[in-house]
RNA sequence: GGGCCUGUAGCUCAGUCUGGUUAGAGCGCACGCCUGAUAAGCGUGAGGUCGGUGGUUCAACUCCACCCAGGCCCA
């Protein structure tokens, strides 16, 4: 009983480390309130100013569309946007960050429609806008509240927004020097089309169901032979196949892929060619068939057939996207009612036409057919092919064919007008492509992704036959329907935009718009009669114009960029519209790196759907484990690869994060009563273990440096878990301690180690700062040496390269080598339950190699502390030459030690209890009591 | 179906470009220790036919071909 009195009494003499910052972290009630506290101190605002001067590092948001929650995706691509932004500060630069929105568009228009509609209500224009503007605006904020909480920092209070009055204006500006440099023209081109609505239909609001057709074989006769494919046979022809009977009036042309067998068959119809692949579902239609000789597609071409109803050529050419899964392996084609048809007929120049009004009649110039719908003219085609001999096969199917979502009525495919941005004028392709090879991608390969889009991707169109957008800045004379093609027109009604909005376009009086004295270029200067163009563009259009309305425009960025980040997916969404409205209109790309980052995808390592129910939202993460901890895991992930979303990865992250937040505790709490501006010693005078310790963080400094520099979070993780787990908490601090609890508060030895924390503490917390910003923030405002209000304000400490001693360095190295020698040989002593506590064993060790013995012997008083043992010797290697040496090199006698244990600092020494006045203590403890 | 990309221990990553001894780390796991970082800390150990097959080579995780699984964008 008085023995344990008097331990606790020796407790008392110690200096155990005390602290306030908790072990447990209790992120999700704690990080709200941290965020509190950065908004209150306005410490954004505060960085820009500390920054102002400094060069730029400018990384340009993607802007999200805002009309959803986010999702794990978006949320971490804001947590690596950040992570880069605030380790650019944090290396001096001028690091801005201003998030946007995507605002206009279809699915929020969608949505307000189906509002509306719920309602039994139909919304005029600007109804219908003043709406979708004011749901964006809704998201807007629910976003920004979201993606505050994960701790991204950025001008939250001053965002830029796609339908704000000068955005949309900067649009309007761009169309204008679009117009002016000659890229915009008008033309044909095939969309999905509503005969009964009359109104263009766009993807989303199209739903498969199915139809009832009639499916037709049928053959077109051999006009031009060049190549004597049909070796002169007669009658010869082509077999086409289709659904749409009502598309043969526009047939222009038939088409075989390249690659794919083709067949000339004897048949009691003629010569007849077909795909070879498709011989045996067709011969059936025959009384006899038999293949006279196949040849590839690709030696078809010249071939020049007749079209089946019209005296008129129909020429064969090559194309990939003809399969052999239907049909003949022939595609009739119609450029004006199919998308692939229409790409084949922009190919090889033919007539983009189609007949059909919107009402479904066919035009009065169409031949037989004028004026009928093209639902009754079906069968009517049907029985004109059978009376010409045409018709070779009829039968009713019942397949997936595209409907209305409105009326669930059938949709067809209709060229109509539209505006679109000349790819190949003024060699825009090639800049581009120019332009590509001036930028830096990361990773590397993505290159060959936006080389391709932009070596592939048609001209651009720009028209959208929506609601919620920027109106496309034209009017059309009344007279003669053709569009008043003028620049000071559009940058006039950009100034109108700027002033009164985006809607004014949409409600105001045509006079409001059209200047007084405007007439019509062809009709002359009578004709001031004009109509608006009720049209928008193309919401890529809007977001690729951010360069011009926020990097040019915004006096904290610059044109160009220094970084856009965005996903995979972007290569031809905003990369591209960026890339090809900065070349057009500026000459060069908008940005100087692009990093494009992997999915986030499932355990499985498969795409998160709602359908298959393993979306992840963000605050579920948040909620339970805090942004820190969603942090930490983003980081701890390769972004140049698809990031894997499981809650065992999360489970993992957050034992590193207890970690590393626990080696912060024992920093802090032991650095609680020292002041370096008073109590730090020189680096020549530290103790070698504790310049061996500076050192080594002064290693893991550049690394890390580095690998934010590289943008490489994935190995700031794992080289900060390994150094706080290894270098740290293993080797570092668990040698120190006996030293921090036992020597005087204020000795040279106990300060030696606290200038090592001191040093340690302030580096790591730096270096962390960017991936662990709550957490790290807790540890600055808890460190009394800190005087600033915040980490985030601070930058990483520069290289120091006087605190590396590479002769120090190599002997600590042999000496942890003969650590984990003696720590192997000390678990065999409490595996036979010898020895506890390292403490309790003595070590008797040598080297082999007679360099590394002269090691050991220089630094054989650092032994004790470094091996945690109560005494070691190094012997002479002939002294142990008994002992087998372990792999390592060493020589090691580890045994219990034979002395008595000490009450205070629990080492076993010869020289315990020679003291009357404290007779449970080593002479040590003894003197340093008495002093 | 096409283009581009990814695939190393249960998890997160090194190593592959410039082929060459028993493929490394941390976490997790198992077992043990400590009880003066304690809802902490320390030690020891077991885990991998490097997605698969075939090829080149004296030698392949590393180079080549094909295949499989997955991702993005198209069709």
């Amino acid at each position: 009983m008085a023995k344990e009195t008097q331990q606790k009494d020796y407790k008392e003499t110690l200096n155990l480390p005390r602290t306030p910052f908790p072990m447990r972290a209790k992120l999700p009630a704690r990080e709200p309130e941290i965020l509190a506290g950065w908004k209150e101190k306005r410490l954004y605002e505060r960085l820009r100013a500390d920054r102002q001067g400094r060069t730029r590092y400018v990384l340009h948001d993607g802007p999200p569309y805002a009309n959803n929650h986010i999702h794990l995706g978006t949320a971490v691509d804001k947590i690596q946007k950040d992570m880069i932004v605030r380790s650019r500060s944090m290396m001096g630069f001028d690091a801005p960050y201003v998030p946007g929105w995507d605002c206009h568009g279809m699915p929020i228009e969608i949505y307000v429609q189906r509002e509306f509609r719920e309602r039994g209500e139909e919304p005029g224009l600007a109804e219908l806008r003043r709406r979708c503007r004011e749901f964006a605006g809704e998201w807007v904020a629910i976003q920004r509240g979201e993606f505050e909480r994960l701790g991204g920092w950025g001008a939250w209070d001053d965002p830029y927004l796609t339908m704000s009055k000068d955005y949309e204006a900067d649009i309007v500006e761009t169309f204008a020097d679009l117009v002016e440099k000659g890229f915009i023209y008008r033309g044909l081109r095939p969309i999905h089309w509503c005969v009964s609505c009359q109104t263009a239909l766009a993807e989303a609001e199209i739903e498969y169901d199915d139809k009832d057709s009639p499916s037709i074989t049928v053959v077109m006769g051999v006009l031009e032979d060049p190549n004597q494919v049909f070796a002169g046979a007669e009658p010869a022809g082509v077999l086409i196949w289709t659904t749409t009977p009502w598309t043969i009036p526009a047939n222009r042309a038939v088409v075989v892929h390249p690659e794919l067998e083709y067949a000339i068959v004897e048949t009691d119809r003629g010569h007849l060619l077909y795909a070879h692949g498709r011989h045996e579902a067709l011969a059936g239609l025959f009384e006899h068939a038999e293949v006279v000789r196949t040849l590839p597609g690709s030696e078809l071409e010249g071939l020049v057939f007749s079209h089946p109803l019209e005296e008129r050529p129909s020429p064969l050419f090559v194309a990939d996207h003809v399969t052999l899964e239907e049909g003949t392996g022939v595609v009739h084609t119609a450029p004006g009612h199919g998308a692939e048809d229409f790409a084949v007929g922009r190919e090889y120049d033919l007539e983009i036409y189609n007949p059909v009004q919107r009402d479904g009649v066919f035009v009065d110039t169409t031949p037989r057919y004028a004026g009928r719908h093209i639902w009754e003219t079906n069968e009517q085609i049907v029985d004109d092919l059978d009376r010409a001999g045409r018709l070779i096969a009829r039968e009713d199917v019942t397949h997936s064919y595209p409907h209305c979502w409105r009326c669930q009525n059938p949709v067809i495919f209709r060229a109509t007008v539209q505006w679109f941005l000349a790819i190949e004028h003024d060699q825009l392709r090639q800049r581009a492509l120019g332009a590509i090879d001036d930028v830096e991608w990361i990773p590397s390969s993505t290159i060959n992704r936006i080389r391709t889009m932009v070596e592939q991707r048609p001209d651009w169109c720009l028209s959208r036959q929506r609601a919620w957008g920027i109106g496309i800045p034209a009017v059309y004379c009344e007279a003669c329907d053709e569009p008043l093609f003028d620049v000071a027109f559009v940058r006039h009604v950009a100034e109108l935009v700027r002033r009164e909005g985006a809607d004014f376009w949409f409600v105001a009086p045509i006079e409001a718009i059209v200047p007084e004295g405007t007439s019509c270029q062809h009709c002359g200067p009578d004709a001031t009669s004009f109509r608006r163009e009720v049209e928008i563009l193309d919401v890529w259009f809007d977001s690729g114009s951010s360069q011009r309305a926020v990097l040019e425009r915004r006096e904290d960025l610059a044109w160009p960029a220094d970084m856009y980040k965005e996903g995979p997916d972007q290569h031809r969404g905003w990369f591209n519209s960026s890339l090809m409205l900065a070349v057009a209109t500026r000459d060069a790309a908008p940005y100087r790196t692009v990093l494009t980052h992997g999915w986030m995808v499932d355990a499985q390592g498969r795409a998160m759907h709602k359908s298959r129910g393993n979306v992840i939202a963000p605050d579920q993460i948040t909620e339970k484990r805090g942004a820190d901890i969603l942090r930490l895991w983003t980081a701890a992930n390769d972004f140049t690869r698809d990031g894997r979303f499981s809650w065992e990865a999360i489970d993992q992250v957050s034992e590193a994060y207890r970690r590393i937040r626990n080696t912060f505790r024992f920093l802090l709490g032991n650095l609680a009563d020292f002041d370096p501006e008073k109590d730090a010693v020189p680096l020549a005078e530290l103790l070698d273990f504790d310049r061996w310790a500076i050192g080594d963080l002064e290693r893991l400094a550049t690394e890390v440096r580095e690998a934010y520099e590289r943008f490489e979070f994935h190995a700031v993780y794992q080289l900060l878990v390994n150094y706080c787990t290894v270098n740290l908490s293993a080797i570092y601090l668990d040698g120190i301690k006996v030293r921090l609890y036992i020597q005087p508060a204020g000795g040279t030895e106990r300060r030696s180690a606290q200038t090592a924390l001191h040093t340690i503490l302030d580096t790591l917390v730096r270096l962390a700062a960017p991936v662990l910003p709550f957490t790290t923030d807790e540890v600055w405002t808890t460190s009394d040496a800190n005087q600033s209000d915040s980490v985030h304000l601070e930058e990483f400490r520069p290289a120091q390269p006087e605190r590396i001693d590479a002769a120090l360095e190599a002997d600590w190295r042999t000496i942890l080598r003969a650590r984990q020698a003696v720590t192997r040989e000390l678990e065999g002593l409490r595996e036979g339950k010898v020895i506890g506590s390292s403490l309790g064993a003595q070590v008797e060790v040598s080297a082999e190699d007679p360099a590394e013995q002269g090691i050991l012997e220089h630094h054989a008083t650092a032994l004790e502390e470094a091996f945690i043992v109560s005494a070691v010797q190094v012997r002479p290697p002939e002294v142990m030459s008994g002992v087998e040496p372990v792999e390592e090199g060493f020589r090691v006698v580890v045994e219990p030690s034979p002395d008595e244990k000490c009450d205070r600092c629990w080492r076993y020494r010869e020289d315990v209890g020679h003291s009357p006045e404290h007779p449970g203590l080593c002479a040590e403890c003894t003197a340093i009591l008495s002093s």
